[in-house]
DNA sequence: ATTGGCACTCGCACGGAATGAGTGCCAGGC
DNA sequence: GCCTGGCACTCATTCCGTGCGAGTGCCAAT
């Protein structure tokens, strides 16, 4: 790929494609898009693109198609990633503003994004392993049957009940929930976990020294909530209906892609590591390791406080996308929702 | 409608119809089914059929379709709804056996019903207003700072962060927690906001006696808490890859479909009061509220403890849909469903 | 390297004919 | 009175065959 005008040919064809769904021929290229050359010179430039890969004529007769290494090198250097208008930033913050609590947060932040791209929008909801614990609190609802509630950074409350063999004083009730406070209040709850067992058992006692069974039974229980819950990766959905837009082969490209977005694991996978930093990722047709999303793509990238990736969010199409448009409204709203999360 | 055999023919016509998707012709359905007379008796019934409404030809030399006002004769008067396998009920029954919470109970029935249904299957999440309330707890994460943990019958569990004006001593809130947990315990969440109310303004005080504000504050919060659930009716979806079914027609079902299922609000509209004891109801095409719905059906039926119809589910599909399938499974994982609540 | 010209290819839309499933009706039989 | 076989008729669907035209590939000229 040397010559300059071929990307630029490369570009006036995806552009093209994606917004008429209909092979693109020399002469209308030439036409629409303001390229100062003739047809036949355009018609070679589209032989060496076909020949190296990049397009492809669905039969002889008729104008050529992306392929998917095509989209590719569109994404990779011919896209400028347009920013958003300030009508349209106006509008993701006013959106986002009104919401309540995270659930709501994120239940807009998809509405939105669906409607941004009119594609399909997908969004985890923000993972624990990387928050931290704000507060643990024990309530005894009964002698011997506790509430444990674990307040996280991220605004996020989980609780759980605990039936203890033997009844349990208010007293010892405050003591472990101060120690246990002191011991992870404010870390992160991977090494939570660590801090919790220390407790039980602290390491300056001998080793044959006798644990104690409630600090033990309460530290499991915290850990099993935190881990059950690092595993439990909620996501929100949006805009399915915008499927419409896939066209008609209903069987072989909107199904499939049905059936993952009930898949969450698969779903998950498919929009891949969380990346920081305002990157966005694109995952172009088969690139993916599933052989029936051949026609899909997602555009991803992770977000949450202080620009660490606690999750991702991303929209999922057809192959054949607005792809600068759905790339600057992911990284927008991704933007917007980090923002948000670091006021909470 | 008098004749007895014309009720035949239109059984025999909507289980065909709803076997092949094809319109149905007199001589294909004496042949399939075993009613013993000739094509050309079933002819005149046919007509007479259409000249009442029941079945509809799409156009002069094809064969009939039931009309909505067939099928819904057909559910009303000619099913006999058929009982589940055994196999099935043990399937059932070890299916929904795992789950080891509220939510995961609604995600696995949603599972189940879409699987035994190949229908979008729709279950509401059980609603409070019925539920009683099993215990308050209040607790001081700050000197200024109060969580409020409202644990439902239901098993569910809201809660409130409660920011006060002025610092409450560990005493005072148990004396409050103490007398809100008098007043509310066992109490359904709809009379128990009138027994807030009372504790922070009893009724036998003179009426411009000062109320205690802190009372009052935490009677607002939980009151409010228990109002925005009870609203808040979320939903579980499941199965929509089953929408391939609908044919080819997406603009015209598919699409309006995917458009309500996302809006829950309609949804819930749908589907209906709940109906408890084992009824199910059938909304068969345009007879609901919605125009762009008329090609959808929705089988739905209530659930809850103790035959308490606490939420609704049901699946939906086409109009064209095996209703006495539907509806025995619907009614089935209701009832499984019921009975897990029962024992939670 | 670019361009105009030109022959060629094929998918697709259009039109007419053949096909056949299915109907409506009638006259005769049980 | 109801059922049945027969028969003419209808009309959506399928299948060709044709013409059209968008679009290509190549070549010779600039």
């Amino acid at each position: 790929m040397q010559n300059e005008r071929r990307l630029s040919v490369l570009r006036a064809i995806v552009e093209d494609y994606v917004k008429t769904e209909e092979p693109v021929g020399s002469k209308a290229l030439v036409e629409r898009h303001g390229l100062g050359v003739s047809p036949a010179t355009v018609r070679n430039d589209m032989a060496a693109l076909e020949e190296e890969g990049y397009i492809t004529a669905p039969h002889t007769s008729a104008g050529r198609v992306p392929t998917d290494k095509g989209y590719r090198l569109f994404v990779d250097r011919l896209t400028t990633v347009k920013p958003m208008t300030a009508a349209e930033k106006r509008a993701i913050a006013g959106f986002l503003e009104g919401a309540v609590d995270l659930d709501d947060v994120v239940t807009r932040s998809t509405r939105l994004l669906s409607q941004l791209t009119r594609q399909v929008a997908v969004v985890q909801y923000p993972t624990l392993s990387r928050s931290t614990v704000r507060h643990v609190e024990l309530v005894a609802l009964a002698p011997t049957r506790l509430l444990l509630v674990l307040i996280l950074s991220t605004g996020r409350v989980e609780q759980r009940l605990l039936e203890v063999t033997e009844e349990v004083s208010e007293e010892t009730l405050a003591t472990l929930r101060a120690k246990i406070n002191t011991a992870v209040a404010g870390a992160v709850i991977a090494d939570a976990g660590e801090a919790l067992r220390t407790i039980a058992q602290p390491p300056d006692a001998p080793a044959d020294a006798p644990q104690d069974p409630l600090a033990a039974a309460v530290a499991e229980a915290l850990i099993e909530a935190m881990n059950d819950h690092r595993s439990d990766e909620r996501i929100s959905i949006g805009g399915t209906s915008n499927l419409a837009r896939f066209g008609d082969n209903f069987d072989t490209a909107v199904r499939p892609l049905l059936e993952a977005l009930e898949e969450h694991v698969v779903l998950l996978k498919l929009m891949g590591e969380a990346t920081a930093g305002g990157l966005v990722t694109v995952r172009i047709g088969a690139e993916g390791p599933y052989q029936e999303l051949s026609q899909t793509s997602v555009v991803a990238t992770g977000y949450g406080p202080g620009d660490e990736a606690l999750a991702t969010l991303g929209v999922v199409g057809p192959t054949r996308m607005d792809y600068p448009g759905s790339m600057a409204a992911v990284r927008a709203v991704a933007r917007y929702l980090s923002r948000i999360l670091d006021e909470a």
